[in-house]
DNA sequence: GCAGGCGGATGACAGGTGTCACGGGGAGGT
DNA sequence: ACCTCCCCGTGACACCTGTCATCCGCCTGC
């Protein structure tokens, strides 16, 4: 019998999992939790065996989370599950110390041996996201360039980036222009997105 | 016994789903469904009373394919099920023929409940959101406004904007300009985030 | 009939934005 | 020591953007 966790912050999302993995045989929810930061705790409380995880959670997202286990409950192995199959996620999640990625576009009934994998100590990766995250390479974006991208992610002035990070305006442009140029685009809305999607942010 | 037709893009999620509700006894997944436009066709097809649709489809959205099924299977009602609770969702949704609305963050056993008082003939509807609902009041946006609006999301040039309908440059500016004061925000591209976030896209 | 709203357009203007050249400082590598 | 890379800043320039005034044609409601 494997022991499960589930985390994903969606209410009926999370329980939904739990009913279609609960169908399985070998497999037991022994946990559910909807924010990142209580999934290191609920794990230990519950002795799970394969932790679940969600990109998208408030307190940590899923990578972090992974990364968390892993420092404190190393016998434990992270399946990170997403919506979003960006190149980027897959290697951090990797770094981080994940088993396994799956997009939510798979089929329902992969999950269960996605699961038995990953506890069996075998590395689940989602094929083609596994090819792009190869043929992009990692991030080619300095720190402050990361930094300055997420907060152009919704199309704030460059005014406002600047009194936010407590820097000049004209800083804040270069680097931007910077970003601009390694991610291809012309404007620094299109680059934040452009550098989100690959899972530069 | 009720017959239920699922229609989520993720398959996981959809599967889940489907999971979930078949451990009700009163209730049978008849149909499942990945894109808005297959809606109608299945539903005939498998006899279902009541259609589950996310909102996020490809092909067709779920408040659109509410409205199909509105249209040609007038026996058979819709509950529209989405991540975000945008207000101006709820309103669409109900306009467009849906008998409930419920976002995923409700716990997942109050989702077979909303199942069987939606085929009873009742409403249901998340509290907050149509509090929320009734205040902001319908979309003050103008067609081309909304159009514009949609095309700027992503922090597209206005030139970029213009050529994509046909338009002046000039005359792009003014509509944006226009959903700019509609709006409260400063930039096109804090109109159409503030814009999506009241469903009035 | 006619006001009022919408869609479309032009022109002008102030201010925001992207680019480039250039400078200076600090950390890391050889 | 030297070079390289990152970070921060300034100034200048061309271009983009948001706003406003003003015009037109079209439809709808009164």
């Amino acid at each position: 019998m494997i022991r499960l966790l589930l985390a994903d912050d969606q209410a009926l999302v999370r329980g939904a999992l739990a009913a279609l993995l609960d169908l399985e045989s070998d497999l037991e929810v022994v946990a559910q939790v909807g924010r990142g930061d209580e999934v290191v705790e609920a794990a230990r409380a519950s002795g799970a065996e394969v932790c679940l995880l969600d990109i998208e959670m408030p307190g940590l997202n899923g990578i972090d989370a992974a990364a968390a286990v892993r420092r404190e409950l190393p016998g434990v192995r992270s399946l990170v599950v997403t919506t979003f199959g960006r190149p980027g996620y897959v290697r951090r999640a990797i770094e981080a110390g994940a088993s396994g990625f799956v997009v939510k576009d798979t089929p329902a009934r992969q999950l269960a041996d996605a699961v038995r994998r990953v506890h069996a100590g075998l590395r689940v990766i989602d094929p083609d996201l596994a090819a792009e995250s190869l043929i992009d390479g990692p991030s080619p974006l300095t720190g402050r360039e990361r930094e300055l991208l997420t907060y152009a992610l919704d199309g704030s002035p460059v005014s406002a980036i600047a009194a936010r990070v407590h820097l000049s305006e004209g800083t804040v442009r270069n680097h931007l222009s910077a970003a601009i140029g390694k991610t291809g685009a012309s404007t620094r809305s299109e680059a934040a997105r452009i550098a989100q999607e690959r899972g530069w942010l």
